[in-house]
DNA sequence: ATGATTTGACCGCA
DNA sequence: TGCGGTCAAATCAT
């Protein structure tokens, strides 16, 4: 019944969130301009984004003409009302590796996390500030790639419920989806510096309801604030949906332009992980 | 010896 | 009921 509402919500945020992306990447074409930073390659890389957001946001358009977003925040909170049972009990799901589980022997027994700060990256390396661990690997339906699970190192020593999600996109291509899960409680001081700006991240994508912009995401990992939303995961879609539009569109720079060897806590290099 | 990874089993949710 | 996420024993690497 509402779903059309619904979709139509969730692209309208989507779009906006884009429009916000695609401020605050001219602001940034500013900055380099009024520093005298005017590096070739930067400017070069500012304006793909901004040829990116206001590709997706003509997308957006195409499927749904917008003059403006202010019936968004309605409609989503009303969806986000109707799902958002989230107690906040079920976030420490795996923090303990002898599971108290009724059923003594039996592997498995956890609470599945509700829901916590998600977003997605797509890029060309695994490795990033933080250190972790895999714990499984799984394949996906319709998937041409396993999906790779990790969670932080300092998970049993510190408590970080941070969790990554890895998976290759192409066979021929280096690009991986990395969905991270959760904001690192953990010490992070000894390690490197969270995002750089010569990042390899090609993509950042956050479906984050709340957050403010699409530039902000890596900091999500300073913000332990959390409002609940059911369309998440309606969002990501979205925002995964766009991604591949701009693939087709940027991917031959994407990986030429890369590169910067940024050594990650534990190594974690594309080539060792994915033999396939 | 210790820590990390692999992999099959199990559970929760849609 | 099936899929995706997590557990944990077995195995591997250092």
């Amino acid at each position: 019944m509402d779903i059309a509402n619904n979709n139509k919500a969730i692209t309208l945020k989507a779009r906006d969130q884009l429009v916000q992306g695609r401020e605050v990447a001219t602001e940034l074409q500013q900055l380099l301009f009024q520093h005298g930073l005017g590096l070739d390659s930067a400017d070069d890389l500012v304006a793909k984004i901004l040829g990116s957001f206001n590709n997706s946001i003509s997308a957006l358009d195409s499927l749904e003409p917008v003059s403006s977003s202010s019936s968004l925040v309605t409609a989503v909170e009303g969806s986000q009302n109707a799902s958002c049972d989230n107690d906040g009990k079920l976030e420490d799901s795996g923090d303990s590796r002898k599971r108290l589980g009724p059923v003594k022997g039996k592997r498995g027994c956890y609470k599945r996390k509700k829901r916590s700060e998600t977003w997605t990256v797509e890029s060309t390396v695994l490795e990033d500030a933080f250190s972790w661990r895999k714990y499984g690997q799984k394949e996906i339906l319709n998937a041409k790639f396993p999906r790779s699970y990790f969670r932080c190192t300092h998970k049993f020593t510190q408590g970080c419920k941070a969790t990554k999600q890895v998976q290759k996109l192409e066979p021929e291509s280096k690009m991986f989806n990395i969905t991270y899960i959760g904001n690192h409680t953990c010490n992070t001081k000894e390690v490197a510096p969270k995002i750089k700006p010569c990042v390899h991240h090609d993509e950042i994508i956050m479906h984050s309801e709340d957050s403010p912009s699409l530039t902000t995401t890596m900091k999500e990992e300073e913000e332990n604030q959390h409002h609940g939303s059911s369309t998440e995961s309606d969002l990501q879609l979205v925002w995964q949906e766009i991604l591949v539009c701009e693939e087709e569109h940027l991917h031959h720079h994407h990986v030429a332009i890369y590169g910067c060897g940024e050594t990650s806590a534990n190594g974690l290099d594309s080539t060792d992980l994915w033999s396939w």
